[in-house]
RNA sequence: GCCAGAGUAGCUCAGGGGUAGAGCAGAGGACUCAUAAGCCUUUGGUCGCAGGUUCAAUUCCUGCCUCUGGCACCA
């Protein structure tokens, strides 16, 4: 079986809503893994969520629920969410999924025997009320500790430990030697520079059973459950365990599975593309590599990190409520144009600023009266002029479609969305300029320019269609809109499709609507 | 505090030793197929501040100011 292109994003803590941060790393990782698929690669796209951890186990708590429960009632909101952002992920995993929990046992079993833990004492400050080891940050600038800590008794405990130290050279020259596997570039250098100024310090990777049940217990003493590393970044390779990866098969030999999915032998490790936020770089890009390579995996291709979003330039903030809810945006403005503006709005890596007039004005000057109206007016006209009856093939606008399709392809095959997006858009303006230059509306005027007529109409339609191949992996819904307009019955989901000529002469269109309504006239009344 | 990066048009940003660029916003115009859309033209800038190197600096160097990110909790 040829190995699939396997994208992950990060899997989101149970605690609360969805919310913009999720919504957008969810929705560039969809466009993604749909601009793969478009090019005809087999893509296994998973998104998730980590369940377990103190604060759960104390959200559980107070609901009167058991963790379970609790996670099992806020999952059904998740999923509902990835459905409403029309996500194409293939699975979608839990961290208390028993599926997982063999995973994280079978490679806490593998790195145990072979020595790459070990159990040693920690001494701090420890506060009962808040079941938590304080630092020296926490103490306010006398010395105290804040009241919210109630007592705070200075306490002995024992964990298991991952030998990090050991391979902070070996991780160093890795990230040098593959220039991709941290992108953008800036927090590549951000990481090199840590790991070249800074010594590793050996990763904590329990906690007592007793303090913190709702976690995956330890194999070999039950003691303990391991804490989030080997729990949250395993999810990466434990669905593909699942699916009988033979990587994973052969790396964790003692693993232990469900025969049906296992017998599925998907060939998905190692990923080709880990997304993730930036406030979680170190772990991936610093642990995760290391705990691979004491596992005996093959590294992540590639690790790419967003930035965050601001709302009219301030950090985004519950107490302030200067928040935006995906939801609610989706159900006003409609899911596409929601992909579109954190799509467009800024490439992947720096941080954004969500403005609600950026927002109507790029759904107003670029969805509505860019792509919605070119294709509004070039099907008005084939209606008017030539009864939807597509004319004989013509090549005029060819070559400036052909050399967008190459640019948008390169582009996608970079996650450089924001780009695709501009490269596509600029065939809208060349389609609109060549309306103005020929003005068919003119020569619909004169029987004598019938023919000159025919070649522009054929040109425009089949803009048309090559631009809803190149939209679909942003703006699905839309471009299968557009093929509906044009009367082409199979889905525009493949890239293949964006080829000169597609549209045969003696094709009958539908009738045109606008894919985007303008929000000023829907307003005003009648 | 330490380590990076950035300050260029009203906004978002590109550029880079020799007449400052794009998109959006603003202004004007010709048209009418279209969602009063689209097209053409066009006004805006001491390129953060102060020095230095150079025939020439927005670009290179130094200092300063401001902002952002990182310095192991958090999409």
């Amino acid at each position: 079986m040829t190995k699939s292109f396997y994208l992950t994003t990060a899997i989101d803590y149970v605690n609360g809503q969805p919310h913009l941060g999720h919504a957008y790393e969810k929705v560039i990782s969809d466009v993604i893994a749909r601009s793969r698929r478009s090019l005809g690669q087999e893509v296994f796209f998973l998104t998730g969520l980590d369940e377990h951890g103190q604060k759960v186990q104390q959200a559980a708590h107070n609901e009167g629920k058991t963790p379970q429960a609790y996670c099992d009632a806020l999952a059904l909101d998740w999923r509902t969410f990835a459905r409403e952002l029309q996500l194409s992920n293939q699975d979608f995993v839990r961290t208390s999924d028993p599926r997982h929990k063999s995973v994280v046992q079978a490679v806490l079993t593998k790195l145990n025997n072979e020595g790459h833990f070990y159990r040693s004492k920690y001494k701090g400050f420890y506060s009962t009320r808040q079941e938590t080891f304080l630092t020296e940050k926490d103490r306010r600038p006398d010395g105290s500790f804040d009241p919210i800590y109630g007592d705070v008794t200075e306490l002995v405990e024992e964990n298991y430990y991952f030998k990090l130290k050991d391979h902070q050279q070996w991780l160093i020259d890795t990230i040098e030697a593959n220039p991709e596997f941290i992108a953008p570039i800036n927090r590549r250098n951000e990481v090199l520079g840590f790991l070249k100024n800074n010594e590793l310090e050996d990763l904590c990777i329990t906690r007592p059973a007793a303090r913190l049940s709702w976690g995956i217990p330890l194999p070999f003493d039950p003691e303990y459950v391991t804490y989030v590393w080997f729990d949250a970044l395993v999810n990466y390779i434990s669905i593909p365990a699942a699916y009988g990866d033979p990587k994973l098969i052969t790396a964790l030999p003692d693993l232990k599975l469900d025969a049906s999915t296992q017998s599925q032998g998907l060939a998905l490790w190692p990923a080709d593309l880990h997304v993730i936020g930036k406030d979680i770089l170190k772990f991936h890009a610093v642990y995760w590599p290391i705990m691979l390579k004491a596992i005996g995996l093959a590294l992540p291709k590639q690790i790419l990190v967003h930035g965050w979003w601001q709302k009219d330039g301030e950090k985004i903030s519950k107490s302030t409520g200067n928040i935006i809810d995906p939801l609610a945006v989706i159900n006003n403005w409609s899911l596409d144009a929601f992909r579109y503006y954190v799509t467009r709005e800024l490439a992947i890596g720096p941080d954004g600023n969500w403005t609600d007039a950026g927002f109507a004005a790029r759904y107003t000057a670029e969805l509505a009266n860019g792509i919605g109206n070119l294709l509004n007016r070039s099907l008005a006209m084939l209606r008017s002029y030539r009864q939807k009856v597509v004319p004989p093939r013509h090549d005029e606008l060819s070559h400036g479609a052909m050399t967008t399709v190459a640019t948008v392809r390169t582009q996608l095959l970079n996650q450089d969305l924001q780009g695709a997006l501009q490269s596509l858009f600029s065939l809208i303006t060349t389609a609109n300029q060549f309306i103005d230059q020929t003005a068919p509306f003119k020569l619909a005027k004169d029987p004598a320019q019938a023919q000159r007529l025919d070649e522009i109409l054929y040109n425009l339609i089949e803009v048309c269609r090559i631009l809803a191949v190149l939209i679909w992996p942003f703006l699905p819904t839309t471009a299968e809109k557009i093929f509906a307009q044009i009367g082409i019955v199979n889905p525009p989901a493949d890239f293949n499709l964006a080829v000169w000529g597609g549209l045969p002469a003696g094709h009958v269109t539908n009738d045109p609507a606008p894919l985007f309504p303008r929000r000023d006239t829907l307003s005003s009344p009648a």
